[in-house]
DNA sequence: AGTTTGTAGACTAAGATAGTCACCTTTATC
DNA sequence: GATAAAGGTGACTATCTTAGTCTACAAACT
């Protein structure tokens, strides 16, 4: 049960573009920099997102990624599922054929509820809500000085 | 974001011993037919749960292993801590210092929220609840039988 | 034409996971 | 006390996943 690399890089990512919606392409070299994530690793990471139309990317000089849709219609568990590949926390979750005990398998049940506890958490979060805590930390942050 | 099968399995074997709880000691042997997990790999997988006292462990001719508390008193975090060793979903989680950008970091905070809710479902959960939910499913499919 | 950007594929190093094997220790029973 | 039936432990291995690199390519702006 942790969390990839890939999600919080991937998440921090269009955490990064979303702050910056509206400001045209943001190039990979700023995101990289400022998320601290290794370039052609940024690279490879993002292709799934722009590949479900979460992101959208310009090549050339100016050049850079954006967002494809508004921050509140992009959705945390779409962006995990995408980043991670694997959907849910146990196979026989989703495919009850791949394990035989399947039907009367009481640790199944449990596995089903923890994974929906989980999904309901992602899915109700939009980037529009991740903007609006990190605005909020940046503001406090700045206050944080004239303490 | 994935249960690793030491998590499926050892949570699958404390609630095969809850069923015979009051029986005496189960051999692993018969636990392992039941559950289907290799003997050998299963031998190794309860190390840690008799360690923390969560079951005990008798050798020789008629042993086996119990549990060592009541099922109402074993919940199923410990359980899962014990078997994957890592707590939480994101090191940052419990330990802001790996991470210099900690403080002000909008996507922490939703990794500790996906934490709070897992960790929830697994809390309120103890070995009880899953036999009394396992005998249900056993009395049903039972009574499909005769259908 | 040249530079700046993103794209794609192949590859690799390190670590985790799942599992095996051989041998040891404890305990009951004859 | 020998023996057999249990669990315990350390070392090992095969496979997979993860994280990341490298190289060559394609598009777009100037």
């Amino acid at each position: 049960m942790k969390l990839s690399s890939r999600g919080r890089y991937g998440t921090r990512v269009l955490l990064d573009i979303a702050m910056h919606n509206g400001e045209g392409p943001v190039p990979l070299r700023d995101i990289a920099r400022r998320q601290q994530i290794p370039l052609a690793y940024l690279k490879r990471l993002i292709t799934p997102l722009v590949g479900a139309g979460v992101m959208r990317s310009l090549r050339g000089v100016g050049g850079g990624v954006l967002l494809a849709r508004l921050p509140q219609q992009v959705n945390l568990l779409e962006v995990i599922r995408l980043l991670e590949g694997t959907s849910p926390l146990v196979e026989c979750i989703d495919r009850p054929e791949v394990c035989e005990r399947s039907r009367g398998c009481a640790t199944r049940d449990l596995w089903t509820e923890l994974d929906r506890a989980a999904r309901q958490v992602l899915e109700s979060t939009t980037l529009e809500d991740l903007v609006e805590r990190q605005k909020i930390k940046d503001k406090n942050a700045g206050e944080m000085y004239y303490i």
